[in-house]
DNA sequence: GCCGTTTTCGGCCCGACTGTTTTCAGTCG
């Protein structure tokens, strides 16, 4: 009876094909509408259906870039689980538009055309008429245009566009790190969504500037990451990487660099703003500099473009084009918490359970990292497949660390555990064990196909318990891995609020918490951790990336607890 | 179709590159 629940996915690829098919059909203003929205679900942490059924159409409206057409669309989605007016398009255009504009240099007008001249409605239909040779044959396309589209499909087939940050950001560091060591080259930088600590990259922008680019574009086209040339021009090349991803690197004029900084840092939301803004200030604002009339007035530094806007300076991790420019205007930007500032780390996990190092292995390069401390947080026994420790395994390795703490100058390892929250919300050691920790941290494993409201009730029993310090991974989530199970975020953060409780930012693939429910937290005061999930010596490095997911939810130093040196760290915790 | 620090109507981001073109359309970021 009832209609089948739509997924937020499945909304915004709805609205991806309508704009699409917009634009093919040249229809003015409203495709930019539709993609608009369609971006600002894809930051949405709640399902749509979630969010109607708790507010209404008021609440749909309230999301960015949605208004009252696409409200009454989303709420026919949401309660038909159908929308007349994209059947009909579909009826109109019986063909696979998303698929079809997802490959390379195919958009709305290509397919459209693909559709009507050769009947091409799927990705399997074009590629047959590739290998017929029929493309080659359409008005305004050539074997050019037919090679870069078979390209272009084999590309899409071995690889599904974006990948995880942390697989992609030490390939560009090592980029930027030979092409500064090439004669000439002043300026390399990371720009774009890696530049922004985006949680997946689908592509690596360069920027640089040199006193000879002629030396560095052929130092670049000889790179051994580089497996084949897409496009190059006077001063911009775009390359396919050896794992796959593509790339730019453009090679600007000194004197332009902040301007350009500015506009392939983004994003596509954020420069809109920003331009919309320099319009309305009677200036015109692109990758050359900020403009008004024929006059450059700036373009050196991003500082000073900003300024000239009236803006303060919006770091990179903020500009997603929410209402980072507002506050920026009204100098109310937060003094975002820096790289490299954290003491300590709370979870990581030994050879005692599913890690592959001692302990003391884990505190050398923990203090090789730049920490001061390190809470060892081995899983506990009901989770066996990480052969997790019971009270007596518990017992021994606190002998040990007891031990280490003694032979370790300037370090400290705490006494800790990844204690496992139970399908009723009890917890999976006594209370007599757990009072003998520095710090209790819990987290779920099990049972995690739970209603939301179940999930939601299990948890916040175990933040109640008075011995509870830290809460890990939140939500479950592991990024282009899993969604996470089923559990009321706004429930579960005021419950951090009023019991005390930390939340963990996880540096790992998890990135849990998510930007949104970071600033969620940071708003009702709850205080945050930010920690590795180090199994292994070499993982300390996913530090970073929890800071970058801080800075993404607009945290300062204060609000994340492990900036504080030990004891100020250890009296924050008891105040409980 | 959305939106509001000159607006509830009248605007709506900018430029580079490619391929197939004798001057431009389409795609991309």
């Amino acid at each position: 009876m009832s209609a089948k629940k739509i997924t937020n996915k499945e909304t915004i690829e709805i609205f991806q094909e309508i704009a699409l098919y917009l634009r093919a059909e040249d229809v003015a203003f409203k495709p930019q509408a539709y993609e608009v929205a369609a971006e600002s679900l894809s930051n949405l942490q709640q399902e749509l259906s979630d969010l109607y059924q708790t507010c209404g159409a008021t609440c749909l409206d309230n999301i960015p870039g949605v208004g009252k057409s696409m409200t009454e669309k989303m709420e026919e989605l949401i309660t038909t689980g159908k929308l007349a007016y994209y059947d009909e398009l579909k009826k109109k255009y019986p063909f696979d538009m998303l698929s079809l504009s997802s490959i390379q240099n195919i958009g709305p007008k290509t397919a459209m055309k693909l559709y009507k001249e050769l009947g091409v409605k799927t990705l399997r239909d074009l590629e047959r008429a590739a290998k017929a040779n029929k493309i080659a044959d359409l008005p305004g396309m050539g074997k050019k245009s037919q090679d870069t589209i078979v390209r272009g499909i084999a590309y899409l087939k071995q690889d599904s566009g974006r990948r995880l940050i942390h697989d992609v950001l030490p390939f560009a560091q090592e980029l930027v790190t030979t092409l500064k060591t090439v004669k000439g080259t002043t300026h390399v930088d990371i720009a774009g969504s890696l530049r922004r600590r985006k949680e997946t990259i689908g592509d690596i922008d360069l920027l640089a500037t040199s006193a000879n680019p002629q030396t560095l574009v052929s130092a670049f086209k000889k790179l051994p990451q580089i497996h084949e040339i897409l496009e190059e021009g006077s001063n911009k090349l775009m390359v396919r990487y050896i794992n796959g991803l593509q790339g730019d690197l453009l090679i600007l004029p000194p004197d332009e660099y902040g301007a350009a900084l500015v506009h392939f840092t983004g994003s596509r939301e954020h420069n809109i703003l920003l331009r919309e803004r320099a319009i309305s200030k009677n200036m015109k604002l692109s990758e050359h500099g900020l403009w008004k009339g024929s006059v450059r007035i700036t373009s050196r530094t991003e500082k000073q473009v900003y300024k000239h806007l009236g803006l303060e300076w919006i770091a990179p991790e903020l500009r997603v084009g929410s209402d980072e420019i507002d506050k920026a205007a009204k100098k109310e930007l937060p003094d975002l918490i820096e790289y490299g500032s954290l003491q300590g780390d709370l979870q990581t996990q030994t050879d005692w359970s599913d890690g592959t190092a001692s302990i003391e292995e884990m505190a050398k390069a923990a203090k090789a990292y730049g920490m001061n401390y390190m809470a060892v947080t081995d899983h506990t026994h009901s989770l066996q497949i990480a052969r997790g420790l019971d009270e007596k395994r518990l017992t021994q390795q606190a002998a040990e660390i007891d031990n280490l703490n003694k032979k370790l100058k300037g370090f400290r390892i705490l006494k800790s555990t990844e204690c496992d929250v139970l399908k009723d919300g009890t917890l999976d050691l006594s209370d007599e064990i757990l009072k003998t920790l520095d710090v209790v941290s819990i987290s779920v494993h099990s049972h995690t196909k739970m209603n939301k409201k179940e999930m939601t009730q299990r948890i916040i029993r175990a933040m109640k318990h008075p011995l509870v310090n830290i809460f890990f991974h939140p939500t479950g989530r592991v990024v282009t891995k899993r969604e996470g199970y089923e559990v009321d975020m706004d429930k579960i953060i005021k419950a951090a609020r009023d019991y005390h409780v930390a939340l963990e930012i996880n540096g790992s693939a998890r990135l849990d918490l998510h930007e949104q429910y970071i600033r969620q937290a940071i708003g009702h005061g709850v205080k945050l951790i930010i920690s590795s999930d180090a199994h292994d010596p070499t993982h300390f490095g996913h530090l970073d990336y929890g800071i970058g997911q801080a800075r993404k939810g607009w945290c300062t130093k204060t609000d994340i607890l492990n900036t504080k040196p030990l004891k100020e760290f250890l009296a924050a915790l008891k105040k409980k």
